[in-house]
DNA sequence: ACCCTATTGCGAAAAATTTCGCACTTGTAT
DNA sequence: ATACAAGTGCGAAATTTTTCGCAATAGGGT
């Protein structure tokens, strides 16, 4: 069976955890624009603990949680499916569309850290085809 | 009021309506794993025509369906969210993770066609600076 | 040592979503 | 013209998710 989605709110909270990198209850509900109650937040932790999303430990009394999955795997696997999606699996023409957007602006630095990337993908490449 | 995110099959359905394009019933029935009844389907396309996340026309009796915001648009703003949760809002990062992982290779072309990218931004940007 | 408050455990009510059945309509093929 | 298959409209049952109350517990400060 392919893994199920997450519902709306266990999306929500995941996503606070993830910005949060860990957390406890208090301080994920802190990350919510109108959240529920304490206990609310509790129980859908649990259930994303079920759902082995999230694990937790003890500090003192208190719970803290982390994503199952490091947030690298986690970011790679929403760029690949995003990129997919919506640009055909070209992650050039999502840069471009990142680039082209007038929301945002590029600088001289990131052009050439996008350049050094470049050219340690091309090394590697020529590498492995070898 | 914050825009509401979409359920687990709304977004399912949506997803499948983005990858299409444009299409019917049956034809979003048929891009679903397990999928639920013709009926519910539709159900749910008319729920998220009263979302205002898709809009239909009709092509003899059957209704066409098509999201509402165009691709380039979801897409956009599909990017910007992963690039903001997982890479600090650095589309750098972001593209050095989508190339060191193993799985992903980086045609000669693909490098070309960045380069070419970065070329445009930068002299986009000094235009803008001037 | 003791109290107070924050936290957990459990369980169930409330709300939202998903699911589909049934009746009706309408193209379409014969 | 007519019958039939495929589509729509409506509404409500079933399921899932969200929500929280209440009791019990356990740290931490004084």
């Amino acid at each position: 069976m392919t893994e199920r989605e997450l519902t709306r709110r266990q999306r929500q909270i995941m996503d606070a955890l993830i910005g949060l990198g860990e957390g406890t209850v208090s301080q994920i509900v802190d990350q919510i624009q109108n959240p529920p109650s304490y206990n609310t937040v509790r129980k859908i932790l649990s259930i994303l603990e079920e759902l082995g999303q999230v694990v937790h430990t003890t500090s003192g009394r208190k719970f803290v949680f982390r994503p199952k999955r490091s947030a690298e795997l986690l970011g790679s696997q929403a760029l690949r499916k995003v990129v997919r999606m919506f640009f055909g699996g070209s992650i050039e023409k999502a840069v471009a569309t990142y680039f082209s957007d007038s929301k945002s602006t590029l600088s001289n630095e990131q052009i050439a850290e996008l350049h050094a990337i470049i050219e340690e993908a091309k090394k590697r490449k020529n590498k492995g085809d070898k």
